[in-house]
DNA sequence: GTCTTTTCTTAATCCTGATTAACTTTTCTT
DNA sequence: AAGAAAAGTTAATCAGGATTAAGAAAAGAC
């Protein structure tokens, strides 16, 4: 069950067997059936989490009523609203299972004493961060030099399983477009 | 010359005045002249950037050949090519003055020996990481959730010292759009 | 296995913002 | 101070996607 977590983590970091028994003892797996909400709009963000199996989709609501899907968590990633983690602020967000998924929630409490008592850890979250951070960076430039089109193609050519488990409205909800617009551009290439 | 970022570096974890003296010994800041590179393409990137005074500014050369900003660093940042950080990848970016900057460069060896000697540190890279993902989350959420000029009128609402601080030009591209775009929504504004 | 809900497709029209180009204003340089 | 370069403006035309609406297909529910 903690296995994934475990894995990723000694991907970064060294892990005695003490310490690693230390982690899953603190921590909860969830299991959330598909389209079952870990989060949605009012509640209180209280936990980061990392998906062990399945896929999350986080997304808002816009001001035109329509769902905004704003991040995929595929298994092994972590995902939550960070910016309301742990603040007093209620989340605006849903946090919803795309299929029937197993998560490992941290509450930040459990966080802040795992890492207390597992200092890696503290490294392990850092370095987490940093290839996050360096994926939403890359990610804002491939928003803003590529067309809609474009992005779409690119995604299909380096992501074509995940294009096979996702609905293509969440599809194009994720690139910034429309599902009308997909149909389109999808129905142009199989033409010929 | 290293007291705003000691003063950032307190404001998430505590620091002896010997710790504080060691982070000192092993930096060098820099001064780059306004419109002065710290990194351009096919350079490679080996160091995060913490601005201590000044601003500046992250954009590619895009596919028609313009400039597209996708982050700024003003006073209190850190800002630094994080793709390819570390890699034995050539960065495709430029790091750029806007006006005459200020730098503290962290290389990672010094990075990785400061944390070594000084474990606080792991948790400020750590919370600081955090917030700067917290921030882009939220920016691909108004990226996605906004038009245009709803974006600018935010921005200009919201940050009125930024907007005077850089060319509307760089503002443009920085929000994803031309100049002479730019240039309308403001001439709408004022007219009535 | 039928009925309902969800997802996907097609097409017409509309709108936001890009492109192009010419011009004005401001800022550097010397 | 004069000239050159950089930055900002205006306007005409164009294009990439949105919107609206209706229908088809697939997936779930019972």
């Amino acid at each position: 069950m903690y296995t994934a977590l475990l894995q990723h983590i000694r991907k970064y970091v060294t892990l005695t067997e003490d310490e690693a028994a230390l982690i899953c003892s603190k921590l909860k797996a969830l299991e959330i059936k598909k389209k079952g909400f870990l989060l949605s709009p009012g509640k209180m963000c209280r936990a980061n989490y990392f998906v062990s199996k399945g896929l999350l989709r986080l997304y808002i609501i816009n001001q035109k009523g329509h769902e905004q899907i704003t991040h995929f968590g595929l298994e092994g990633w972590w995902l939550t609203d960070y910016g309301t983690l742990d603040s007093q602020q209620p989340t605006r967000v849903y946090l919803q299972a795309v299929e029937d998924t197993e998560v490992i929630a941290w509450d930040t409490p459990t966080q802040e004493a795992l890492i207390q008592a597992i200092p890696q850890l503290d490294t392990y979250f850092r370095k987490v961060l940093q290839r996050a951070y360096a994926a939403a960076q890359r990610r804002i430039e491939f928003i803003y030099c590529y067309t809609d089109e474009e992005r779409y193609r690119y995604f299909s050519a380096y992501f074509p399983e995940f294009i096979q488990r996702v609905p293509q409205y969440m599809l194009a909800s994720y690139l910034g477009f429309t599902p009308q617009f997909l149909s389109k551009i999808r129905a142009k290439k199989t033409s010929p």
